[in-house]
RNA sequence: GCCGGGGUGGUGAAAUUGGUAGACGCGCUGGACUCAAAAUCCAGUGGGAGCAAUCCCUUGCGGGUUCGAGUCCCGCCCCCGGCACCA
């Protein structure tokens, strides 16, 4: 399109190349994207996810996320709020350090790149990003407060009894001062009496109150990426693949950083029912929380005491064996010579399996017996105990008691191994044969074979054997859950070091505060290992410190994964040049929690689920007044390609805003992309989609260019007040559907306030109305398209309404008027048996029996009543009014 | 298997609390303009019957509630996303 205007005749098209040209720097000298910071109003704090800078460049997938929530942005400018709509780069990371050692250059030197293009096409769509603001996590200015917050969690530890994290020294004055015996210790940390404390030296100490502390290091065995040469956590593990790579994981055990994430379990559960999010998401986090309530129960065995975790103590009468994980510390104990070879040949087999094979394969169960026998507490019984890899080490005590009639595992594994099934469950009034069973019975019942709870229903069963179990120290009520601790170190170099030196004399010191950040080296080789060791390792100058006492250290050499990064980066665009702290305190009380989050469903039990976990924290140790920080959550639908495949270089289907922009100009991308459907709704991209919006846009901007040549013909009060009625339901419609994410339709509802304009046209001749209210319709349709399609409404409202210099986002939003919208008649529906058989326009304040009435009388209903008994006749005032006949 | 979300024309989709199903767009058909095409404008466009007025059918399937169901209830089928031997 070129600039060129024909000069003789007016011209057929816009030209959106010179527009876009025309009000970019406009906006910029403007300041109009800054954010507001009047006192006097209220804020917004609209935000997209961190993105990650990649050398693909965005694609129009990307702006299904940019351009609806930079049109939420505009929209509360206009109305007048304070808004806050920054963005930021997610710098660190595996792929940025990936292309960088395949291209032969600088991670820092490629994001430099990668963002600066992003940011390219993020002004080229038109997002109204406030820039001042922009921060890039792997600068030392933004990682020295990942590192700040890493020593947050080191140096707190989670008191249960107040359900709340606490500073680690208030732990050592009460270990001091009592040892753990008022403490609600976890299961697996061993108590300790005040003595034994002061006997400790300070190594010892240290790794004790490892046990407490939200950031700790432990040997786990962990998910190890043989692509990435790097451990992943949990949460990015994919069906048992790295979530990047998509390489089979393999289990190692390894000296690993961790984030005590469990201990907030029950709170990230809960607090799940405050906020605005779509229920997909919060269902995914439910379930990755995986609660389940039950008991524990114990079971002595020649081993010592085996205690189990079980969610139907009920059943606990029809347990006819035990099975352990293979895993299981006390298996080697437990295994009679008789069947050592079997064991030890099923425990190497299962050693052999990868966590992906040991699932992917057939749910045939296999298994070996110990040789050895529990004792089962509430009856007395020895049962045999088993091992197989049906029972995960990792969840609950890696050991069950296995009740065949009612869990069909156990099932299984009875049929196949000829144990024993005994039923304690049964359905009220039935009885249930175990030689008839094809499957176990799985739900609840009444108790039976289990003597004195015989009779007990099924509605308090549970609750009565845990009372029981807890009673007679069986046992005792138990919540577990099937989340993990979040494993936050990484072997690769292009992370956020993590601030800890390891000594001989003292085990791992932190570093001071005042002496971050631990700077990232810059090095020439960086590339990650095969042994789990990470490429920092190697480089003498960083890993070999003196501490301010002079005692020799090692560095910690691990970094951070980057979803430490973007645990807490929506806090820092509040105050994003502090230099004191992480985040100015003011700042954020003022601008936080976000109003309005949104990105891609993919990071629902990553990202999402740690940023929650930070700021309840954060919230704990007093730093943020509130525990949740995203208030609400939208996931936009993934943009499909033409082909209906999923936007890939690979497959070269992805499409640009670039290219798009250049053929149909930005307005009209903006306006399709907002148009093609519901925002969270899957949809395909359709090239001629973009040809409508461009149309549309076209059809606008013909009607502006023709306000000076237009004549104004018979103007009629009843047009006028017609006119006048449309504006203001567009207005209505637009207000409402913007506020409510549905774009689609209040473009669909410009749309049909165009075509009602063109409807008042002949040629160049508008009847109805005076010239004066149709410059006033011009005007309204602009102002409300000017968050949608910026740059045309910008150049109808200065250049082609006579508004010169006055920026049309400045407006204040318009308001819609009631009294505008009222009608004197309307159109109600005649109905016979519920079947639509008439219409009849009436006066709006008809009553009831006048509008029954004439409704009767119609002579369209006539044949449909004729000789038939009315029986019935039901009005719905202002809609319709349905004949029931006989 | 469990959890979450869906199923409406040729197509992307609309449809407050149950109240005219298919707004708006794309595509298609016809017309105007043009030497012609593109662009634009005007008209039409869920399916079926009929010259027509008009009538019948229609929101995945089967029931139900109701004067009235895309919407509520019960039972199925299918699609998408997530989790999955979690005791």
């Amino acid at each position: 399109m070129s600039s060129q205007a024909d000069q003789s005749a007016p011209a057929s098209r816009y030209d959106f190349a010179a527009l876009e040209a025309k009000w970019r720097p406009y906006w910029d000298e403007l300041g109009l994207y800054r954010t507001g910071n009047d006192p006097a109003k209220p804020k917004k704090y609209i935000l997209d996810f961190f993105p990650y800078p990649s050398g693909e460049g965005l694609s129009v997938g990307h702006c299904r996320n940019y351009v609806p929530t930079d049109v939420i942005s505009r929209y509360y400018r206009m109305r007048n709020f304070n808004v806050l709509h920054p963005i930021g780069w997610d710098a660190f990371g595996l792929p940025a350090e990936n292309a960088a050692i395949k291209l032969k250059t600088n991670p820092a030197k490629l994001i430099a790149k990668y963002s600066a293009n992003y940011k390219r096409q993020m002004n080229l769509i038109a997002a109204s990003y406030d820039w001042d603001r922009e921060i890039n996590s792997s600068s030392p200015e933004y990682y020295r407060w990942t590192q700040w917050i890493f020593l947050l969690l080191y140096h707190s530890w989670y008191d249960r009894r107040r359900d709340q994290a606490r500073p680690i020294t208030e732990l050592e004055a009460e270990l001091e001062r009592s040892g753990t015996q008022e403490l609600k210790l976890p299961a697996e940390v061993p108590a300790l009496t005040s003595t034994q404390w002061r006997a400790m030296s300070l190594a010892e100490r240290r790794r004790y109150l490892s046990n407490f502390r939200l950031a700790y290091r432990a040997a786990s065995a962990v998910n190890w990426d043989p692509v990435e040469k790097t451990v992943l956590a949990n949460e990015e593990v994919i069906d048992g693949r790295g979530w990047r790579s998509g390489a089979l994981v393999e289990r190692k055990t390894l000296q690993q950083w961790f984030f005590r994430i469990t201990a907030y379990a029950e709170r990230l559960l809960a607090d799940l029912d405050t906020i605005d999010w779509p229920e997909s998401i919060k269902a995914m986090q439910r379930n990755w929380i995986g609660r389940s309530e039950g008991a524990e129960v114990t079971f002595k065995t020649t081993a010592g005491d085996l205690v189990i975790f079980t969610t139907r103590p009920d059943t606990l009468w029809g347990a006819t064996f035990m099975v352990l994980a293979p895993e299981h510390p006390f298996v080697p104990q437990l295994t009679t010579a008789a069947q050592r070879s079997h064991v030890a040949a099923y425990v190497a087999a299962a050693k052999e399996k990868s966590e992906q094979t040991r699932t992917a394969e057939t749910r045939d169960k296999t298994g070996v017996f110990t040789g050895s026998y529990a004792l089962n507490p509430v009856n007395q019984e020895q049962i045999p105990i088993w091992i197989a890899d049906y029972v995960l080490l990792e969840y609950g005590t890696g050991a069950i008691m296995a009740v065949p009639a009612h869990d069909q595992r156990d099932f299984e594994f009875a049929r196949k191994f000829d144990l024993p099934i005994r039923i304690v469950i049964e359905p009220p009034g039935q009885t249930l044969r175990p030689e008839d069973m094809t499957e176990a019975w799985p739900h609840e019942g009444v108790m039976v074979n289990s003597a004195h709870f015989d009779g007990t229903p099924a509605s308090e069963a549970v609750s009565k054997v845990i009372a029981w179990l807890e009673q007679t120290g069986k046992g005792s009520g138990r919540v577990l859950y099937k989340m993990r601790d979040w494993l936050i170190s990484r072997q690769r170099y292009w992370g956020t070091p993590i601030p800890i030196v390891h000594t001989e004399a003292f085990g791992e010191v932190p570093v001071a505060p005042e002496n971050l950040p631990v700077l990232l080296p810059e090095v020439p080789n960086y590339e990650p290992t095969e042994t789990g060791e990470s490429p920092l390792a190697a480089i003498d100058s960083f890993v070999n410190v003196t501490l301010p006492d002079g005692t020799p250290g090692r560095r910690e050499t691990d970094t951070m994964g980057t979803f430490a990064c973007s645990s807490w980066y929506f806090l820092r665009f509040a105050s994003p040049r502090e230099d004191q702290a992480p985040f100015d305190r003011q700042a954020v009380n003022y601008w936080l929690p976000i109003d309005l989050y949104v990105g891609g469903a993919e990071h629902a039990v990553m990202h999402l689920l740690y940023s929650r976990f930070w700021t309840k924290v954060l919230y704990d140790r007093g730093l943020v007044p509130f525990v949740e920080p995203f208030k609400k959550l939208r996931n936009q639908g993934m943009l499909l390609s033409y082909d209906n495949q999923k936007m890939s270089k690979s497959r070269g289907n992805v499409i640009t805003p670039d290219a798009v922009a250049a053929v149909h100009g930005v307005d009209a991308l903006r306006v399709y992309i907002l148009f093609m459907g519901p925002f969270e709704a899957e949809t395909k991209w359709e090239e001629a989609g973009v040809k409508g919006a461009s149309r549309f846009l076209q059809r606008f901007w013909a009607l502006a260019r023709d306000l000076a040549t237009a004549t104004f013909v018979e103007p009629s009060g009843e047009r006028e007040r017609e006119f006048r009625r449309m504006l203001h339901a567009t207005i209505k419609r637009v207000t409402h559907d913007l506020e409510d994410f549905a774009f689609n339709t209040a473009i669909a509802a410009l749309m049909e306030l165009l075509n009602f304009f063109y409807d008042c046209r002949r040629g160049q001749t508008v009847v109805g109305v005076t010239a004066g209210l149709w410059r006033e319709g011009l005007e309204v349709f602009t102002r409300l398209l000017s968050p949608i399609a910026p740059f045309l409404a910008e150049e109808v409202w200065q250049e082609m309404l006579g508004h010169r210099g006055e920026c049309v986002q400045r407006l204040p939003w318009l308001e819609y008027d009631e009294a505008a919208l009222a009608v004197a008649e309307i159109n109600v529906v005649i109905q016979v048996n519920g079947k639509l058989r008439g219409q009849l326009t009436v006066p709006v304040a008809i009553d009831e029996e006048r509008l029954k009435q004439a409704a009767l009388a119609s002579t369209q209903i006539k044949k449909f009543v004729e000789g038939k008994a009315i029986k019935k006749v039901i009005v719905v005032p202002r809609k319709l009014v349905n004949i029931v006949v006989g």
